[in-house]
DNA sequence: CAGTAAGCGGGGGTTGTCTCCGGTTGTGCT
DNA sequence: AGCACAACCGGAGACAACCCCCGCTTACTG
């Protein structure tokens, strides 16, 4: 749809660039990485930079794409192979750990999951959404989790977590626990 | 301690000035407000500013120390007057509803919290840190709270969903709901 | 192969952080 | 009161990052 031609060879070369370039970046200095030294890296002026990607937001998701649609795919081999509750339970901790050990992630993630009434809808909250809300709705259709709770709280929350993990210098055990509290308050019946 | 020798007059009166001027400007444009600006409204140069606060979080800190204080006086007055269970889930939900309406809170009590082995301890970390240790320490006496929490833990996790409701727009209601969640999970027998 | 629009790139205005040091001012002593 | 000194002030300026702009270049089309 917004492909009224083919990219120009050069063009398309220049993105590449950037994207691995902005990963490299993001992966050492986190997700405030200068932008000016990504187009440096790239090989490109900061002009060419900020055409193909308008905010850092736009860079960060672009960077991190396949690692998203990864986690979407990882949410249906769960669903597949676990049970409902269990499937859920497990995605989250997957998400969670990559909030924190993927630097730059978190901030992707966040927005994802904002209010956003506007018109925010980006690539990566589209698919991260649908993936918890087809295991929230599968958990709740088997029980395992309380029905007042709609598939955004759910993120939402382990969002959270995954923040609080990380003030706790974020070991994966550490993450797990306090999946492991939240889980228990939103599987217990509601009231 | 401290205290060699009290403060030049001057230097008393640019302090405060600074503490008036860091506290409005913060309010107005979030915890990232222009120092530069900040010493531009006290009537002072920014050298004056870094002299007296060689970080954002000192200031920061520095602007905030009366409502922290506020805060750990509260966590008594509940102790008092509610069930000990009770007490530290409206401390808390009282902790959540700050670090989210008052701007720049935030980021302090997200620094109060982190693993921070270094001697990071902060007034405010202190001050909190403590509160939150008598109440949860009485919660789990009471047999409200699982004992295999630490205080920190809770605090984590406060501040986490916090965050969480502040993505969701963050309305007090949203806030309540989500702490009952967690709530349930730290209330639940351990195992 | 030539015309053309898409794309390039880096200069530079702007804003923010933080340091440095010459000048000033409050304070304690006489 | 007046003096001398340490403490303190202030703002210029080095540095880094953001991001816009516009003249030049280059890949594609016929």
């Amino acid at each position: 749809m917004t492909q009224g031609r083919p990219m120009r060879a050069d063009a398309r070369r220049n993105y590449e660039r950037l994207l691995k370039a902005a990963a490299e970046a993001f992966a050492e200095h986190g997700e405030n990485a200068s932008l000016d030294d990504i187009a440096k890296r790239a090989g490109v002026g900061s002009g060419t930079l900020y055409r193909h990607f308008p905010t850092r937001q736009a860079l960060l998701e672009a960077a991190y794409v396949d690692r998203i649609e990864a986690l979407g795919a990882r949410a249906d081999k769960l669903a597949k192979e676990l049970a409902p509750g269990e499937a859920l339970a497990e995605w989250l901790y997957e998400l969670a750990v990559g909030t924190i050990q993927v630097r730059g992630m978190k901030a992707l993630l966040g927005s994802a999951v904002t209010d956003g009434g506007a018109a925010e809808l980006t690539a990566c909250g589209t698919v991260v959404k649908g993936a918890v809300a087809r295991l929230v709705v599968a958990a709740q259709e088997a029980g395992a989790l309380r029905k007042d709770i709609e598939p955004i709280d759910v993120l939402r929350l382990a969002h959270g977590v995954a923040t609080a993990a990380e003030l706790a210098g974020a070991g994966e055990k550490e993450i797990r626990r306090y999946l492991g509290l939240l889980g228990e308050g939103l599987g217990a019946a509601e009231g």
